[in-house]
DNA sequence: GCCGGTCGTCGAAGCGCTTCGACACTCTCA
DNA sequence: TGAGAGTGTCGAAGCGCTTCGACGACCGGC
């Protein structure tokens, strides 16, 4: 067992081999015969090795950590962004690397600084808006970065995300498939539009669009998420527009405060209005009644921004763009 | 500026020193002229100099990391969660510490390799369970930690938490205050009883201490986290206890869907039925109407959790307990 | 039976930093 | 005035690992 902390030297003194056959064994970059790795495997698991971190990093010029920056910004829905992270730190630790978290307090520099320091060999960025201050500096560092969520102006970078346009899109046309003529979007808070985040945009931009490619009318609402707000906004919304018989909701924390103000308003779901909502399943499922929804992959997409950093990181040449396909799943809202 | 990576052999040349003294410049161990400091930071900055982390990591055995084991599990509020764990980054980031983020996949095995690995110098666990599988391998630990919450046999751990025993009971007084006789307490899913977390237990206790205190009448519940269980468990308990007024709710994401469930049971909050939640205040804001309730101090917590941390890693003493008053905030729901 | 080519292993040179002991000064006080 | 006690700085020895070049041993081909 381990009284002090035991090295590669100890290791190969145990096994009768040099330090490098060791190293060898461990990396597999040279080969070796069965007979010295199984010695050196031996060895390893006898006298409890882990391999130091810090000694690692200096001699191979690489931390095995990426940083996840994540800056938690109002507005957002942390269950969701926290099923990224996740999948985020999973899918890292398949590629045997860590996961270092950054929040938004040092802005920039944080990311600077990791870099910087060699403390990261990569990054994933999270909650990106159109126009971000981080982008910038992504550009001038020498580290490989993946963005989750899109920029405005995305060239030369590596983005994923769920293919928001066509979600918003494909919630009109089923909608517009169940014999609705006039519906609305109610969106993430004004504030995340007023940021420009892009996934609000672009699912509002992907519904505007579907309006007219069916012909339907409707209207893109930005939607607040305390009950009263909530309320306020879906009454005005129904008094205004008389016809509407469809909601498509893109908010997860207002979901439930929408279907709640639907009850107090004697409107039934899905009888009076249907409902589609754009988030997780599970939240989908927990709704009363459960929603129609098209899910937010997040797993998908953790895995597939690690992946992607993963292929830059060995050179190997990755799409700039990476959409993924919204799924859309009948509940009983529609 | 950069092109390539600046050592500190660079700095030292370029202000006619020696490295060692760049050194101790930056790390303030000895004394240092005011003046070859001077010209030491002026380097610094003139060359953009980053101390490359695993080298430093190799040379001090400190990385400068702390890790934060995070598990995510069923049940769990993720918002309330990430408040700490936003918190615990915040607050490293004070000590010159990173936060490298671990999740539940690997079980303990993760937490021994970054320890052994000397990946982290210490660590921050949270989401604790009265019988956690964690401890016993904490306990052999070289690496200091901290517990945010509390396991059943704290002795030689450092804990830290709202003290939710007087959260409970703060809630149960109160509403006696108010002239509430029957009164119940709707808290988390059963599955997170089950699995013996503590915060829900110990609300529970001082919530039941607390009635006797004051001679009420109550019972405490689990409370799922559907809109229809919710409304069922609320139904039953308001036909089974015509005399109950007052509703102490521990369930964030479940306090919507009670309020909603007693507007549908034409209850009127607070003249029917009193609640007061626990929870986070933005939450309690938030809801309709606003909640009087007890505030899960989350950025005190993690702040405290990195400070006593800090405390073990510099060899200080610190207690094995520490708990933090609860605040009830009234609002318009009592 | 000798030559070139693999294969498997070794030794040593760093990677960039911290820290220890040494040393030259400058003060202070007997 | 000289011993003793600071100050401020330097040089060198690692920290534990990866990686490069070297070098026997063994192989098949002619």
């Amino acid at each position: 067992m381990s009284g002090r902390t035991v090295t590669i030297a100890e290791v190969a003194k145990h096994a009768g081999v040099a330090v490098s056959t060791v190293s060898y064994v461990l990396s597999g970059k040279r080969t070796i015969s069965a007979d010295t790795r199984r010695r050196v495997l031996d060895s390893i698991s006898a006298l409890g090795y882990h391999p130091n971190a810090g000694a690692r990093a200096l001699a191979s010029k690489r931390s095995n950590v990426i940083a996840l920056v994540l800056p938690l910004r109002a507005g957002m829905h942390v269950p969701v962004l926290m099923r990224f992270a996740s999948a985020v730190v999973t899918a890292a630790r398949r590629f045997d690397h860590d996961v270092l978290l950054l929040t938004a307090d040092e802005g920039t520099a944080g990311i600077r600084r990791v870099a910087a320091s060699a403390l990261v060999d990569a990054l994933v960025l999270m909650d990106v808006e159109l126009d971000d201050r981080r982008v910038p500096l992504l550009r001038e560092l020498p580290e490989p970065s993946v963005l989750i969520g899109f920029p405005a102006e995305p060239a030369g970078l590596t983005c994923v995300d769920l293919d928001f346009a066509a979600a918003g899109a494909q919630c009109v046309t089923h909608l517009a498939e169940r014999g609705h003529e006039e519906i609305a979007l109610l969106g993430a808070p004004s504030v995340v539009y007023d940021r420009g985040t892009g996934f609000a945009t672009r699912t509002r931009e992907g519904f505007v669009d579907a309006l007219d490619d069916h012909g339907l009318k409707g209207v893109a609402l930005p939607c607040e998420e305390t009950f009263d707000e909530v309320y306020e906004t879906v009454r005005d919304l129904l008094l205004d527009r008389p016809g509407l018989s469809g909601l498509v909701v893109h908010n997860e924390a207002a979901v439930g405060h929408v279907l709640a103000a639907l009850r107090q308003l004697d409107r039934r779901v899905p009888h009076d209005v249907a409902v589609v909502a754009i988030c997780p399943d599970d939240v989908a499922d927990r709704a009363g009644p459960p929603l129609t929804s098209v899910l937010i992959p997040a797993e998908e997409v953790g895995r597939e921004a690690v992946r992607l950093v993963m292929d830059k990181l060995e050179g190997r040449a990755v799409p700039e763009s990476t959409l993924l396909t919204p799924l859309l799943v009948v509940r009983a809202s529609t």
